[in-house]
DNA sequence: ACGAATTGTTACCTATCGGTAACTTTTTAT
DNA sequence: ATAAAAAGTTACCGATAGGTAACAATTCGT
């Protein structure tokens, strides 16, 4: 499934789902992405101050693909 | 056009290209977006310590969409 | 309903983000 | 080639990200 993401939120549901449905507990995610529990769950509620490397470990671990659809190029 | 994005350079990349393609110089963009020059400059170049909030403003500004393609839901 | 597991939240703390402004380097136009 | 514009970089500095750890609240399985 692909999901647009506006904003931090929609990355937040999106993390969620995806860690849920591989029945991953926040510490284990925070764990495989050298990152804390808190982080972990911050980002899930929509923490839209989190740093742009960590969240991409984030997805990585998940197997979730990020695409920027552009019009221009 | 759409590009996956792996990492904070990736990324760089696409806003770089769309912004040139938008002819925008960064004080430009960084005036749209509320941000600094130099936050736009070190986006640009790949800083994976950028706020996720910004990010996404950035992108927003140049009418660049953000997907996550997941394969769990 | 109850206990355990999971998640949310707070305090504490060090590291650093990023705005402004100045200066340097690179790119662009003529 | 040269001057102007754009981009890179640095110093300065107030604000805060996020790790750990402890505690509270919530969600589970049974």
């Amino acid at each position: 499934m692909d999901h647009r993401i506006p904003d931090a939120d929609d990355l937040g549901h999106v993390i969620r789902d995806a860690r849920k449905a591989q029945g991953l507990t926040q510490d284990q995610l925070a764990g495989m992405t050298g990152t804390g529990r808190r982080f972990i769950s911050e980002l899930e509620n929509g923490k839209d101050t989190a740093q742009l490397g960590k969240v991409l470990l984030v997805l990585a671990a998940l197997g979730i693909a990020l695409y920027a659809l552009s019009k221009w190029k």
